[in-house]
DNA sequence: ACAGGCATGTAAATAGTTACATGATTCG
DNA sequence: CGAATCATGTAACTATTTACATGCCTGT
């Protein structure tokens, strides 16, 4: 049997937390995960029926009146499959930022347009730090018995509230050698 | 005429600082722009070839004795399409980090084992401030006269240091509701 | 002589996004 | 009634990695 893709376990840990539809899942990985592996419709539906082809999932039907819903529960294989990959150690680490690639070639404009980029980075981050603090928010008035999403959660907070400040930093430093230059 | 991929525009900015061949350009991402935009030689050789063919760079002959090589020089619209995009607010942003989604699940295993994940990230994001510190090192020694490639070389230095600061604590957290719940 | 680095490239596979199609239900 | 949300899915496209092939040059 060939090794599942990532986002095969993604859909796994979801659905070990109760029964799903591909719909939840992607809802649930949208206001989570997403931040760190993002999942689409299209990866999602596709890896549904391999995984319930193989046994780690099973569907049932549970519609909402007249509208058709299949909900995903997992199974025992399921539970161990992803219990085998949890004790793995982690391979893939990525990122890709636009705003840093265009920080590292800015010396190709002027030092104020320059600036435009990291104010545009901070703004971002500053936004996005926001939004999980939202999402923190609305965890909290819930209860809460697994600690992990809230760990997680708090290191988004503060990587966002990092980049921010580094944001901040860069942009005065910037400026004070832009000054510079022109008094030398 | 249709966009360029982002992949285009860091051979572009890595071409702007002086002719390069197809190994120098990967040489260069591989050292640098590889923490936030990876590229292999996959895509490299075919882009080459598309920018060689759109004018905005241009290739000669300079072979190493009889071994054959191409270098590659910006042109004026090459220069100016890099700035056009340089102005451009950045869009991307994505994280794909398999230990941080180890960790969101870790809840399916027992405390002690979630740990192990945690205790890899560490090492791995410390061996990349080392890389980063090594990096460094050698760039200072040689005179700097583009400040952004450094700037952003720090950022990776402060994001690492972060990253492995905040493993160690919340092992320690960990650990202590570990503890916690074993003497409830 | 051999290893390692320089140098160029491509084919195949995998991953992932985007856009579209379809239709039901719920809430204001 | 209309908008938003629930719900499922696929086709086409784009991006990217991996693995392979080829061969020269330099230093030990």
């Amino acid at each position: 049997m060939e090794q599942l893709s990532t986002t095969a376990y993604v859909i796994l840990g979801f659905v070990r937390k109760g029964p799903k539809s591909g719909y939840e899942v992607k809802a649930l990985v949208d206001e989570s995960t997403r931040f760190f592996w993002a999942a689409s419709y299209g990866q999602i539906y596709p890896e549904l029926k391999r995984l319930s082809a193989t046994g780690l999932i099973v569907g049932s039907d549970s519609p909402t009146g007249s509208r058709k819903r299949t909900v995903y529960e997992i199974t025992a294989d399921g539970v161990e499959e992803l219990q085998s990959w949890l004790r793995q150690r982690p391979e893939t680490f990525e990122v890709r930022d636009e705003g840093l690639l265009k920080l590292f070639f800015a010396d190709a404009l002027p030092r104020e347009e320059a600036l435009a980029t990291l104010r545009e980075m901070r703004a971002r981050r500053s936004a996005a730090h926001e939004q999980l603090q939202a999402i923190k928010d609305l965890k909290l008035k819930g209860e809460i018995e697994d600690p992990f999403p809230l760990i997680v959660l708090e290191s988004g907070l503060e990587f966002t509230k990092w980049f921010v400040d580094w944001c901040e930093r860069t942009e005065a430093r910037i400026l004070d050698s832009a000054l510079e230059e022109r008094s030398s």
